[in-house]
DNA sequence: GTGCGACTTGAAGCGCGGTTCAAGTCAAGC
DNA sequence: GCTTGACTTGAACCGCGCTTCAAGTCGCAC
């Protein structure tokens, strides 16, 4: 059993952000010791989940979703499809974005917005 | 000469964006009719890069920065080189957690977030 | 048993990226 | 010349994702 600073430090995630979380109700103490929240060590698991969809741009309100999904729940699956075709043109936008920022560190164009190289970024 | 009204509509961004972004120093209106602010159509395509950018993640200030570039501002074309080292990650992460998504919305594990396949989006 | 310090709570605050609102100004059509 | 209605402004407000704060509660060492 962990408490919250414990577990705090091993997910780099600060203690007011793992109660915003409880709240939100994508995590849940296991109990109290008197007041305070005790952990399961799986609890790391299922923060590290929730930092890389955060990072990957998931809104905390749909990581509550998916991490309430049960198999066949087909709606949500369906949601996880839709999201996962998203994230697709999000990769492609963001090869772009990558490849114009990588010729723009290196151009010499004289309105740095007006090189044709720069401008491929803004393709559809 | 266009009204905003007009930049807004084909630009695709509320005036009050539009507004918002001039404060901030990421556009500036040609000149006034009156009150009114007037822009020349090439604010299009500096909007396009603006909107594009916001999509791939950035701040407005970043973009401000950058817009203000000048060739051969190397501190500018630093962070560039840097914002486009760390889009390589981005990148990386959100194919992990496509890959993850996509086996998720077939997945009939029992709790899925306990789905081994599921948990390689975890990966560093 | 009495501090101490680390936890608890709810409420308020913050930075971001805008939107909305109230009050005012103006160009143009009648 | 007067209305109309789209613009102008600054300030207030919003949702998100937390953080901070004040006030209270507890476990543990002494």
């Amino acid at each position: 059993m962990l408490d919250i600073a414990e577990v705090a430090q091993r997910s780099g995630l600060a203690p007011s952000a793992l109660r915003f979380y409880e709240k939100k109700g994508l995590l849940s103490s296991n109990g109290r010791n008197g007041l305070r929240r005790t952990y399961e060590p799986e609890v790391l698991h299922r923060l590290a989940l929730i930092s890389c969809a955060r990072r990957a741009g998931f809104s905390v309100a749909e990581i509550g979703r998916f991490l309430l999904a049960m198999p066949g729940d087909t709606a949500v699956q369906q949601q996880m499809a839709v999201k996962a075709a998203a994230l697709d043109e999000d990769i492609a936008r963001l090869r772009r974005m990558r490849d114009s920022l990588d010729h723009a560190s290196t151009c010499t164009h004289e309105p740095l917005v007006e090189c044709p190289e720069f401008k491929r970024m803004l393709a559809p």
